[in-house]
DNA sequence: GAATACTGTTCCGCTCTACGGAACAATATT
DNA sequence: AATATTGTTCCGTAGAGCGGAACAGTATTC
């Protein structure tokens, strides 16, 4: 385990998660490094590309490591072929719809495209959610029955009750989508997208105020969900 | 220099240009590393959550650098701010819409609506185009003839000839907004965002096919395209 | 099916890198 | 003016990282 690899990512993470420019004294408190070790490794990083120093000393990431991270994320099968349907279930269904992957024991916002009349929605694109407490992550988990230990880690990761985690996640799993709540007032519908025969690892979901989110309207998403859902398996499959 | 660190960046940005997994020894290729080391690396990456191995031995990278990237542009003002503004001005144009910050002598895609009938376009967001080819990078480098070194080192990047550059912009000053057409057959219209009496970094930007552009049409863009900068810049030096 | 050419991985002695405490100059703060 | 910060530099020393070679496993080849 290089040392100073490893610290140097930490003190790159320290710098992105610091809101705004941060200074190296903080930085040295937050890494729990000396301060001439991360001196040294901000010079390093600075010299790379990665972080710069504005002129009153203080250091701010750059969008380098944006731009390698959006070039893993274009290069995703799931990522490529997801753009259009994304679209198309916006379009139809005049909701926020979400492309999410498991990472983990949570569930990483890939995209999102906001409705027009946008719900007060806590997470970004780029955030994390516990997988069990989102619908797309429901979705993906209910279809990986097979493997419960990672169910029992997703739970017992949020303290949740693991055998009513499976009975629901088995009722997805019967129903084909999952539902989810964890935001007061906003209901999400998710279903998970498998590739090639694999274990799936993405959902789509769309969500909307739980008032929007009755009836025959329901049903509509619904239907253009796991039609969209459908047509995005069989794109993913042909090669 | 720490040299592990900066190696590990090397090794991570080659992993992340390698279009799908990459082998170890085509690494220790690329970055002209010994095996051993590169090993090394990869295991502490791999130790770190910033690279992956599959059942065959070969390695990817993970979404991790994604995640701190997309942390970093979330935090940019500029970003943030224009989320709203791109949205409105997509919606009055039908066009497709972006918005650039300058990075280097290049200009970086940030974000990118695209029309519903979508031009045939090259760039995707995170991709760099050296700023005097396109809309965007010539309305902010037109913001900066007092700094004419910027300019010239941005035209000999590209073998461009500096006196002509150089009026062009002056032209693009007056006029308020930039034009180009480096993609055969695109038009698009740039105006540069400044932030608070500061030099402008980023640019929004409005491409069509050169056709759909003409006449009425094109005033009317071009005028949405101000209106959209001068509300825009406001809201970026209200605090 | 034996032989070859690759994989990725492990080992280990030597070198030099990275470490961290202390002293530094330059600002903020009191 | 005095004090407490800041970021930066220096340098002797410990040990981390290096790289060549040998390793085991898997495709490829003949």
């Amino acid at each position: 385990m290089d040392r100073a690899v490893s610290r140097s990512f930490a003190i790159l993470e320290a710098l992105a998660r610091s809101r705004g420019p941060a200074r190296l004294s903080d930085l040295s408190a937050a890494t729990d490094l000396q301060k001439s070790t991360v001196h040294r490794i901000l010079a390093t990083l600075s010299e790379l590309g990665y972080a710069d120093q504005d002129d009153s000393g203080r250091y701010r990431p750059t969008l380098r490591s944006w731009e390698i991270g959006i070039g893993v994320v274009a290069d995703l099968p799931i990522y490529r072929v997801a753009a259009g349907y994304l679209h198309a279930l916006h379009r139809t269904t005049g909701e926020t719809v979400s492309l999410t992957v498991l990472s983990g024991s949570d569930v990483l916002y890939l995209e999102k495209l906001t409705a027009a009349r946008p719900v007060r929605f806590l997470t970004r694109v780029g955030s994390r959610v516990p997988a069990p407490l989102t619908a797309g992550g429901k979705a993906i988990l209910s279809a990986r029955i097979d493997a419960p230990q990672l169910i029992e880690e997703a739970a017992v990761h949020r303290d949740l009750d693991v055998p009513a985690l499976m009975t629901e996640l088995e009722e997805c799993r019967q129903r084909g989508y999952a539902l989810s709540g964890y935001s007061p007032g906003v209901t999400s519908i998710g279903a998970a997208v498998a590739a090639g025969g694999a274990p799936p690892e993405a959902a789509l979901s769309v969500s909307a105020p739980s008032e929007r989110l009755a009836g025959k309207k329901r049903e509509a998403i619904i239907e253009a969900l796991l039609e969209t859902r459908a047509r995005m398996t069989e794109a993913l499959d042909r090669p």
